[in-house]
DNA sequence: ATAAAGGTAGGAATTTTTTCGTACGAACAA
DNA sequence: TTGTTCGTACGAAAAAATTCCTACCTTTAT
């Protein structure tokens, strides 16, 4: 089904999907030529139709907009880069730490790769806010 | 196939099996029952034979135990929940955050949701690190 | 002009994930 | 004893996600 014009909810982007936000969001609107590339350089082997065709989907369920006008379309997310990664991470937080950022941090700053130069990088943020 | 005994890498969990983690690791070790009532009560309709099925494939997989001393089996995760979570939360910030949580907690803090309460609180966390 | 290279469209096959029907055994109440 | 309830096993169907084949068009190099 065609999403609707006033298109309330987030959609869920799946794995592969994702890997191409990912690529767009990095390098900005794209050919499906210079996307799959990148995936065969820096991910997996993949068939170019087989890029081609999730990108056409994902148009199809209206993640993904293109230009057509010239031969090789330009591919670009609807969604603001900040927006779906906001929604991404509060659903990851939801399920995994029951909404709770602090369980988050928690975890993370438990983690052994976090040195101590990123710690202190996250103190200066939060001084930051205290203005 | 089955897992090595010295299965190296932690299996990506799908959809489904995350829920069924998530109640594993809030209640502890379960019966198929409990978790599959508490789907139907908390996420949405499914029949008892399909988590069932997900948590049998689970075991298959390596990802749960079970206990099958009593006629109701009892299931739990192998993996300890911190380590799961780790890694989880790893990929996480790798992929949408090109591995800086610096960028995750930027995000993290630009969000609507997240009230001073929270903040502070993750102030005091990093206090205790100083230590 | 023609071949080669590179593009899109779209259906279909494949794989993965999820769901469920059926069979059948154990526990338990009548 | 007998039937009802509650459990597991397992195959297969269904759904979702992914991959790729084929057709065909455009551009470009020979």
């Amino acid at each position: 089904m065609k999403p609707s014009l006033f298109a309330a909810k987030q959609i869920e982007p799946t794995r592969s999907e994702l890997e191409i936000l990912q690529v767009l969001w990095k390098h900005g609107p794209s050919t499906v030529r210079f996307v799959n590339d990148l995936l065969n350089e820096q991910k997996r082997e993949v068939q170019y139709t087989s890029t081609l065709k999730l990108m056409q989907i994902m148009v199809e369920k209206g993640m993904l907009k293109r230009d057509e006008s010239s031969m090789k379309h330009i591919y670009e997310p609807i969604e603001e880069e900040q927006k779906t990664k906001g929604f991404l991470l509060q659903r990851f937080v939801d399920s995994m730490y029951d909404g709770s950022v602090n369980n988050l941090v928690q975890q993370l700053l438990g983690n052994k790769k976090i040195s101590k130069d990123e710690i202190n990088a996250i103190r200066d943020i939060l001084k930051e806010i205290d203005k």
